[in-house]
DNA sequence: CGGAAAGTTGAGTGGGATCAAGCCGCGTGG
DNA sequence: CCACGCGGCTTGATCCCACTCAACTTTCCG
């Protein structure tokens, strides 16, 4: 009954890497624990380019973490509008908006090679009965998706937007360990525009300026953040709570 | 230790007619649990018009139910610009998308007199663990926020974004046993405007073309809906979930 | 009452959409 | 090798929806 210092089997490896583990035990997994997600956690095929990984209305079964590749999610409107909901990375949860509906709410598709994780959430829901940490975790998960998609709908210019993008992909990509100033676009500017309710022609113009005044470089798909602070001061204005709170006070 | 059939005291009763715990028990609640409830969830006392019920930046402790009354929800960025991010009603929760940061992402004020009942988050974080029906509630409600703060992001028009408000709001009167056709506005219109993301003066020229259109009438802050049929063809642009499912079919 | 805030109306402007070409990279096939 | 077509992207011209500014009216409250 004591503490088992087995070495883990190779599957139990795979799982310690993966975030859905990793985030909620952090270095602190016991061997019983850990075995038991071993069984529970699929790890799935990569799914190419063009791939959904799930769509609008279907039954909603898991909740996946992104391993590798990007994935875009989308809804389309009965007139035929796409509206891209948000880019997802490594690390990143998909399918927390299905829970309510038991149904997929929107589509989501591969924009390079994705290989995700993946928990039944019914056997995540049961789990988390007992790990106290994997219910926080996914109780916090939600609910920063709730600040996100909130964040998304505020009535910004233009400008604002696509500058708040790019800080958002410059953090992501240096939380992700890639360098923030530098970096290669996976989605088409036809995505981004969706995302940022535009346009294509509108943000091919405004990307069009912002090289023009030194904020960013760019060859195709491939990023340069050259003015971070000025875009930093112009994304700003969407919602810099810790300004909010020292004016508060 | 068989099962008790002692009458509820008058707190127990209160908490009955809670949607907490309503929602959650719904006619299955037992003698324990309900006692248990009882001493952990908090009545409290009416917060009158323009008060609020939390700041931005305050940190986070409650989830609350809203028993009468609405609330507004906005953030406002460092520009001074207030941007309405939702209107609460009865049966509403409130607090969810501060979980993550443990802070309140947004302002909450009462529209008009105002009572809640709310328990703090990590008691309603424990219970759930024990509380399978509670936990799943939890997870549903969060979820849901995710879905709708989604929507409300969507690049609809104008008139797609009024039409999808008054039907909204027709419906929600509705679940809560008003008249589905005519009712009060709790919220000025610059609210409203800030909400559909529209100057004010845009949407009072908006009203007015539905009024021309037979669409509403308004009298002040009195609404009545006269063309539900057209009002909702025009908001289903949003997402009809159910008419993409059988497109996919 | 009177003052302030909310709401409406009108005139003019502008940001972003739309329409229409054109460009470019790329895969395909002759 | 080029011709071709296609989709992604850009550029230009024009349009229109919603914003802004300003004045006025109404409502709310002290």
């Amino acid at each position: 009954m004591g503490t088992s210092f087995g070495a883990p089997s190779a599957r139990c490896r795979e799982c310690q890497s993966c975030p859905l583990v990793s985030d909620c035990f952090p270095g602190s997994l016991e061997a019983g624990n850990l075995h038991e997600l071993d069984g529970l956690i699929e790890h799935t095929a990569p799914v190419h380019t063009g791939s959904f990984l799930f769509r609008q209305g279907d039954p909603f079964q898991y909740i996946s973490v992104i391993r590798l590749g990007t994935v875009k999610t989308y809804s389309i409107d009965r007139e035929g509008r796409e509206q891209t909901l948000g880019f997802h990375m490594p690390g990143d949860i998909l399918g927390l908006s299905a829970i309510d509906e038991e149904r997929h709410p929107c589509n989501a598709i591969a924009l390079d090679t994705v290989t995700t994780c993946r928990l039944p959430f019914r056997v995540a829901a049961s789990l988390s009965a007992r790990m106290p940490q994997l219910q926080a975790k996914l109780f916090r998960l939600l609910s920063r998706d709730i600040a996100r998609a909130t964040q998304l709908s505020c009535n910004n210019s233009a400008d604002e937007r696509l500058a708040a993008f790019l800080i958002g992909m410059a953090d992501r990509m240096a939380a992700r360990g890639y360098s923030a100033s530098r970096w290669q676009l996976t989605m088409s500017r036809m995505d981004i525009a969706s995302y940022l309710r535009l346009a294509p022609e509108t943000l091919s113009r405004l990307l069009r300026r912002f090289q023009a005044e030194g904020l960013v470089a760019l060859d195709g798909r491939e990023v340069e953040v050259r003015g971070r602070e000025r875009l930093q001061a112009m994304a700003a204005a969407e919602a810099d709570l810790d300004q909010v709170r020292r004016e508060a006070a």
